[in-house]
DNA sequence: GTCTATAGCGTGATAGAC
DNA sequence: GTCTATCACGCTATAGAC
């Protein structure tokens, strides 16, 4: 760990971070509350504390600054969900390898990277929400990281399940990831149906209730055969 | 000269629907696509053939336009649900009545009304990306109208899986919306990743998939003590 | 109820002094 | 790299003739 210097203890404007740094912290945390649309480049100059000039310097344009959010986060993300990946293909025991194969999927979408302010669950909001807008440019850029991703869980998960049908191993992948982002944008909606007696927001459960969830629906596939529908 | 006013005649696509109809029809249509923030009023009017002022005229704001297409809508697709789980509480069998739980609430979701043109895809479509994107007033609209249907919901499915918490019923319920509402919105995604070997706009397909795939998450939840976690 | 015109504002993006 | 000033445009919403 790095030792604390003045220069990180700034009263305002922090020194360890560029300007571009902070402008992408701000642009990614209000985008993944309203969306792309629902943003103004205005707004994200603001809250960075950085003049509006300064925002279309250093990235022209507002889709190449949706660009440059995605480019710091989705490889070390996919990193990430690789090496976890293969951790749970050593597991033999079929039914813990597949729980740890959608944790695999599940707590990188989570967690906070230490090399990337904001963590991913920030990140991961601002995906969830894109892919509902309909944003031309934001499609294609997630389709491509994502669905390599994606690829390789279902071909995991199908190690597991070998009577399955694949393609039911790819609706059902569909919907970890429908889980996931909606989880993780309004999950204050599970505070309101419990009572306030769980939390959306507390990410260590909502990373267990979607593992074995998951982990419940790919092993009943497991036991069904491809024939029947 | 005795002209008689062509004014008021629509002679063709007009003829059976009220100028209201048309704006409300178009404006469903464009949010279900890009979101509220997403489609302006401008567009709305383009699609609906119809003059600026008219939507003005009889919608006033565009959050009007909002909560009038989610008024339509909401009443009869609950009720729909409604009749449906009362069906489903009927059936002595655990697991066939599960199943039909889930598609009691599922197929609404999708099914076209009678009464109301785009059907249920549609309008489940835009209550996706509303909720996506954090709109106050949509969210305030959304949480008072589907989330008592939500409770009765998890109801009739703690009636089948007695010894399951109720907490953990709550969470399996949001990530069947989360998974319904992302195939509605992201469907293509299916495509790619099948190959073209199924469809996310094949809604029958869809049906199946998630009242399995969610049937068989409740029913673990059935063999589940509440002291586990 | 329909349609035109426009007010009033916020937007994305740029040019150029510093 | 930073900051100011501004352009050109699209937006929501309104006023008023028809």
């Amino acid at each position: 760990m790095a030792s604390l210097t003045k220069k990180n203890v700034r009263p305002y404007k922090s020194a360890s971070k560029s300007t571009p740094e902070l402008i992408l912290d701000a642009a990614e945390e209000l985008m993944s509350r309203r969306g792309f649309h629902g943003v103004s480049i205005r707004e994200i100059a603001s809250l960075a504390e950085v003049h509006l000039g300064s925002v279309t310097y250093h990235f022209g344009t507002k889709e190449n600054l949706l660009e440059a959010i995605y480019e710091r986060h989705a490889q070390p993300m996919n990193l990430r969900r690789s090496d976890l990946l293969a951790e749970a293909s050593r597991i033999t025991n079929l039914s813990e390898r597949l729980l740890a194969i959608v944790r695999a999927f599940v707590v990188p979408a989570f967690s906070s990277q230490s090399d990337v302010s904001g963590g991913g669950a920030r990140f991961t909001r601002v995906r969830a929400i894109l892919s509902m807008e309909g944003n031309e440019a934001a499609q294609k850029i997630i389709a491509n990281h994502f669905d390599e991703t994606s690829a390789a869980f279902v071909d995991a998960v199908l190690e597991c399940c070998p009577k399955a049908d694949r393609n039911s191993v790819v609706w059902r992948c569909h919907f970890l990831l429908g889980s996931l982002y909606y989880t993780l944008v309004s999950g204050e909606r599970i505070d309101r149906l419990t009572h306030g007696e769980t939390s959306g927001a507390d990410h260590q459960r909502a990373i267990d209730e979607l593992s074995h969830t998951f982990a419940a629906a790919f092993s009943d596939l497991a036991n069904t055969n491809k024939e029947q529908s």
